[in-house]
RNA sequence: GGAGGAAUGGCAGAGUGGUCGAAUGCGGCAGUCUUGAAAACUGUUGAGGGUCACACCUCCGGGGGUUCGAAUCCCUCUUCCUCCGCCA
């Protein structure tokens, strides 16, 4: 959400950088103005009664001490005006507040500077590229084939279990799954994260504090006997960690990764582009999370995008970097870097990291601050990143590395598999 | 799931209807002393709204109520603790 302050200052500013998103939000910026204005009237009308009430009290409990119930009495009178009035205005307070809470929730964040212009994901910026294309064995398969020929992953039997996108993976393709999820942990562990173990239900309060919430709600299941919420990513149970918290300067930088399994409904996705892993309705994730100073969040930024990248080569899987444009940048980020990696055998580039910088966007909501050095409160910058995402990097592992003899494991995996091919 | 108890500032912990945003201790910060540190002493130290700055207002787990007045009384929800039941 962003900083009333913000749009009070420098509304135009707002204004022009919202237009790389496409929006024109100058009546809404307006609206949020009118309503904030509306606000601070009502509440110093409301502060002034209670300050008159407080005071009549005071001499009411006075009068009663000394004795004099009558000239108390009188006064009694009085304060059933004052009553009245606060009782309306704290009403009229209430309705005000929300409906400029409402409006702000549907303001997106503002993208940095070095977000392109564009409408869609055509209009991505590439801005990095390694790695070599391999050169495939004649009929050479997709991933869904590839698990089918060799037995590592069921399709068919998640459906039966639970549903489509819910895949079963079996013997060879278990144990590579529980490798790549150890890999990544140790990776973002020796690079200074700290291992974190979630809760996989989140409530609803986590849900506004990260901004899945009122925005994404049909993209979360939703348990609604206890009002729990399946996270869509461990961003969200991760980076809650640190809602309603005041941190020290020196408490920066906090860096945490997990490992979750995510849940989405990808309600009104279909066609080619969903078969096999591409697109799941449960997959897992290693996430890392970041809680910056706001001077350091784009060095911390640059940083996680390096990261990634060492992962990815150590891997060997041949990968780009986009910097996304207006149009496709998330809602809530003001900076996002997507890493792909390149299918072979589907002839495509699949999305396996989304590394982001959300400012004070999530903190605002989330009421993460840090005292500065004047001792004031001041919004933190937040941000997460894929670390990575499981079913398409096993996808890219799968199709890249696929041969007559089998499919070749990656160096670095084969420790933690236990064998280098699977034939 | 059943019975009982509890929830107060970073932590511990007083406060059972009025002058309580809240004693006291610890911790934190600043200072005195010291070559330096420790100890001791002094001061300071919750969050938010509002204001140029003050004033002023709100917050004692959340919500609602009683009252002129609520941390304190009532209702409700949540969470924690103890006991019982069930159980990976």
């Amino acid at each position: 959400m962003l900083q009333l302050q913000v749009i009070r200052e420098e509304k135009a500013k707002v204004i022009d950088a919202l237009k790389k998103r496409n929006i024109d939000a100058e009546s809404m910026l307006n609206g949020v103005l009118l309503l904030d204005e509306k606000r601070r009237a009502v509440q110093t009308r409301l502060d002034n009664v209670l300050a008159e009430s407080n005071k009549l009290s005071k001499e009411i409990g006075m009068l009663y001490k000394s004795g004099k119930a009558q000239e108390a009495n009188a006064l009694k009178e009085k304060t059933a005006t004052l009553k009245d009035e606060s009782k309306q205005l704290g009403d009229d307070l209430t309705n005000t507040a929300e409906e400029l809470q409402s409006l702000l929730y549907q303001i997106p964040n503002i993208p940095n500077n070095l977000v392109p212009a564009g409408s869609s994901e055509e209009d991505n910026e590439e801005v990095f590229k390694e790695g070599d294309i391999p050169e495939l064995v004649e009929n050479a398969l997709p991933h869904w084939e590839l698990a089918k020929k060799y037995d590592i992953i069921d399709f068919e039997l998640g459906v039966k279990i639970a549903g489509a996108g819910f895949p079963v993976y079996k013997g060879k393709g278990a144990r590579l799954q529980r490798a790549l999820i150890s890999y990544f942990l140790d990776k973002n562990t020796a690079a200074g994260y700290t291992e974190m173990q979630v809760p996989h239900l989140v409530n609803e309060a986590s849900g506004f504090g990260t901004g899945q919430l009122p925005d994404k709600e049909g993209q979360m299941y939703h348990v609604t006997a206890d009002d729990l919420y399946l996270i869509p990513t461990a961003e969200v149970p991760v980076t809650n960690i640190l809602r309603d918290t005041i941190l020290q300067e020196s408490d920066f930088p906090v860096k945490y990764t997990g490992y979750t399994p995510c849940f989405r409904r990808e309600a009104g996705s279909y066609g080619a582009h969903v078969r096999g892993l591409n697109r799941l309705h449960q997959f897992d994730k290693v996430e890392i999370v970041r809680v910056e100073h706001p001077s350091k969040s784009y060095e911390a930024l640059d940083g996680m995008v390096e990261h990634v990248k060492n992962i990815l080569r150590e891997l060997e899987l041949p990968y780009r970097i986009l910097r996304l444009c207006g149009g496709d940048l998330g809602f809530t980020a003001a900076l996002t870097y997507d890493f792909e990696v390149f299918s072979t055998a589907q002839d495509r580039w699949l999305e396996i990291s989304s590394v982001s910088n959300f400012e004070t966007y999530q903190a605002n909501r989330l009421k993460l601050r840090y005292k500065d050095e004047n001792g004031k409160s001041q919004l933190a910058h937040t941000l997460n990143g894929s670390s990575l995402a499981l079913p398409r990097v096993l996808a890219g592992i799968l199709e890249n590395n696929q041969t007559n003899n089998g499919i070749k494991i990656p160096k670095v995996l084969i420790p933690y598999c236990g064998f280098d091919t699977i034939d």
